[in-house]
DNA sequence: GTGCTTGCAAATCGTTTGCAATAGC
DNA sequence: GCTATTGCAAACGATTTGCAAGCAC
């Protein structure tokens, strides 16, 4: 799906900004940080400013059209992707891999038991990446 | 087990200030953060620095005598239980919440499939408390 | 022209670093 | 005495905030 679509679709208001955004999140697949998304469309919007990205970030993470992910303990990544899968960090080199995710039906069974209301499942696994061990 | 002897176990060399920094992740389950554990020790032993709390929950961090825990976007928390359990984040009031962990098997095997080397697992689930539901 | 969006600069705050003082063997 | 640990102050850097300017319907 293209940006202005996938905005569409989680009701956010387009603009070239947003669009530009959301655009990069869909095609760059490195899970970026703010600053990564700011530094690589400063070229094509020369005008855009950091406090816009992280606007336009949090308003797609809020509005369920990016995941924000925590598993970097350095700073805040973005995926575009939002289907259900899981992700592993390198903590050698940092690179965030993607990874099919299974929910076990036991555990959130027993989340909706204690009377919590889930929004978002987030499964990080940390260790050495492939290419890491066998540099 | 108390404070001193999982330092000796995950082989810390114990000090007043390392023993103390434990036995309060051991005692107090709420997840703190390197704030928080200088903030409540800072009364009982004056003297600590901020430094000496981050050193030290970095040291138990990876030794595995602690979790460090990315699951709150604000800041990284700490938790003393180290065995195996996923944890829930109320986004309204910020309290985190241990929860049993099951850990996919299939997960597993397509991670080690791919040839990365696995030392963390995290299972992170955010949304509203119950507490927080009926306020 | 009213309200939402953008952008700049400054502030904030969790965390890290450099280095000197201290403690333990 | 040598080495590891601690502590202070300063630095750092990701993110947030205040507010003015710009844009859209």
């Amino acid at each position: 799906m293209d940006a202005y679509s996938k905005l569409i679709e989680y009701q956010i208001k387009p603009s070239v900004q947003r669009i530009a955004i959301m655009n990069y999140l869909l095609t760059h697949r490195t899970h970026p940080s703010a600053d990564e998304v700011y530094t690589n469309l400063c070229q094509a919007i020369p005008t855009l400013s950091k406090t816009t990205v992280y606007n336009t970030l949090e308003l797609l993470a809020d509005n369920g059209a990016a995941l924000m992910l925590t598993i970097d303990e350095n700073k805040i990544c973005f995926d575009g992707d939002t289907s259900d899968h899981a992700h592993f960090i390198c903590k050698k080199c940092g690179k965030i891999y993607d990874l099919p995710m299974i929910v076990s039906a036991e555990e959130l069974k027993k989340m909706e038991a204690d009377g919590h209301v889930i929004t978002e499942v987030h499964h990080y696994y940390r260790g050495t990446c492939k290419k890491c061990l066998t540099d």
